[in-house]
Parts: structure tokens; sequence; C-alpha cells
DNA sequence: GCGACAG
DNA sequence: ATCTTGTCGC
């Protein structure tokens, strides 16, 4: 795993910072075929991660891979990617290139962040594919109320920047924090999110990742 | 100085 | 995130 994983928080944020300026804020991608769908959780000494891969639009499951790999890291609010990185990319490499999806949905924010670099513009920039985040709280940011309506959305704005969208995906939850990851602009993001969503609050990428997550989690401690 | 603070 | 049963509401 590649030496950055293990950098201080200091020096974590400066790596983060140098980053954030090979970030790519606009659409950059072909019509996607397959979407994967992203998630991690900790089993004591070790970040496990799974992607899942849907076909776009049709949303049928292709595969999904899983990657435990030995790794400490705290939680620290705006360094999640320094937690969670190392087990997406190993998950990432066990994926052959025809599987590979085109476009990558995380369960946290993109650039709605302190540095402007969440988890999935790290991880879009790292791993070289547009990237959105799909978060169920605000790091960063405020917004007005949003119409209680499917597809309603209202920015999020973070030092007078819009720098996501709270977007209600089901009436009467509350809604989901979508921002750019890298290649993307909010727009298609947003659209993205919608077409994936069935019904769920999450869209079915990350929701999926979420249950698979729980699944290996508990094979594990069996 | 006191809160806020993805997963 | 994780600890955890029942329960309110559509």
């Amino acid at each position: 795993m590649r030496p950055e994983w293990t950098l201080p928080p200091e020096q974590a944020i400066e790596w983060q910072r140098q980053l954030r300026e090979q970030l790519v804020i606009a659409d950059d991608f072909r019509p996607p075929r397959l979407i994967g769908g992203v998630d991690a959780a900790y089993i004591e000494n070790r970040a496990l991660a799974v992607i899942v891969v849907l076909t776009f639009p049709d949303l049928q499951v292709v595969t999904h891979t899983v990657a435990t790999v030995p790794h400490e890291y705290p939680y620290i609010p705006g360094l999640l990617s320094m937690r969670e990185g190392p087990a997406i990319e190993a998950a990432w490499q066990t994926l052959p290139e025809h599987q590979r999806p085109d476009l990558l949905m995380f369960d946290g924010h993109g650039i709605a962040h302190p540095r402007g670099l969440g988890i999935a513009s790290h991880m879009g920039l790292l791993l070289d594919r547009p990237s959105l985040g799909v978060a169920k709280r605000i790091l960063r940011g405020r917004h007005a109320p949003v119409p209680d309506e499917v597809g309603a959305w209202q920015p999020l704005v973070y030092r007078g920047k819009t720098v996501g969208a709270a977007l209600r995906t089901k009436a009467g939850v509350k809604p989901v924090y979508v921002s750019p990851g890298h290649r993307i602009s909010l727009e298609s993001a947003i659209h993205f999110v919608l077409a994936t969503t069935r019904g769920y609050k999450l869209p079915e990428p990350t929701r999926l990742a979420d249950k698979l997550a729980a699944q290996h989690k508990r094979t594990w401690h069996s």
C-alpha cells in the first residue's frame, strides 16, 4: 500500500491540499456502462472495503469485491479517506480491468469538505475515475429547506460557494448530501444519484455496498 | 474561547 | 461508525 496512508494528520492534510489542485470539477467522461458503489468498515485493526459493480442504467449487479488490509487510522472529521482509503484501493486492485466501474459513488462527501477533498474526490483522483459523494450528514456548509418531493434539492453552500446539494431522494425522509468528487459537475452528480435511486433514501450502488459490507463483517466474525 | 464535525 | 428492542407511523 502506498506510504502516504500512514502519514500523521498534519501531513495528511498537506497531502490533501496538494491533491486538491489536481481535481477536475466538470463533466469529463463517457456515458457510464458500469457504476460502482463503495463502502468501508473496520474490523478490529483491519480496514475492509466493498465495491459493488452495477450496470447502468439497468442497475443489474455484475459483481462485487471485498478486501481487508491491516491498517489503523482514527476517524477524524475531514480525514476519512486516510482511514478507509487503503482498503478501497486494495479492493479496486482485485477488479479485472473490464469490470472496473466508469463512475464511482462513495459513502461520504466529495468537495463538500473543509479542504475541498472529501473521500469521493480523494479516491476518484487516485483511482482515476469520475466520482461523487453521497453523505447522510453534513460535514461543512448550510442549505435552505428542501421541498418534500423526490428530486427537489437546494444548494449546499460553504464559504459562499456551492459545494454540493441537499437532495430529496425519498419523501418523508431527511435529504442526502450529494457533491462532486472528481471529473463530474454537481448537476451530473445529482442526475446519477437520482437515476440510481430505487425507492430508498440511498441510491442502489451505495445502499448495496453498505449491505454487503455489513454482511462481510458478520461473516468475518463467525 | 466555544461549538461543529462524513464514517 | 458502533452499541441494540421495541415501536411509532405510513
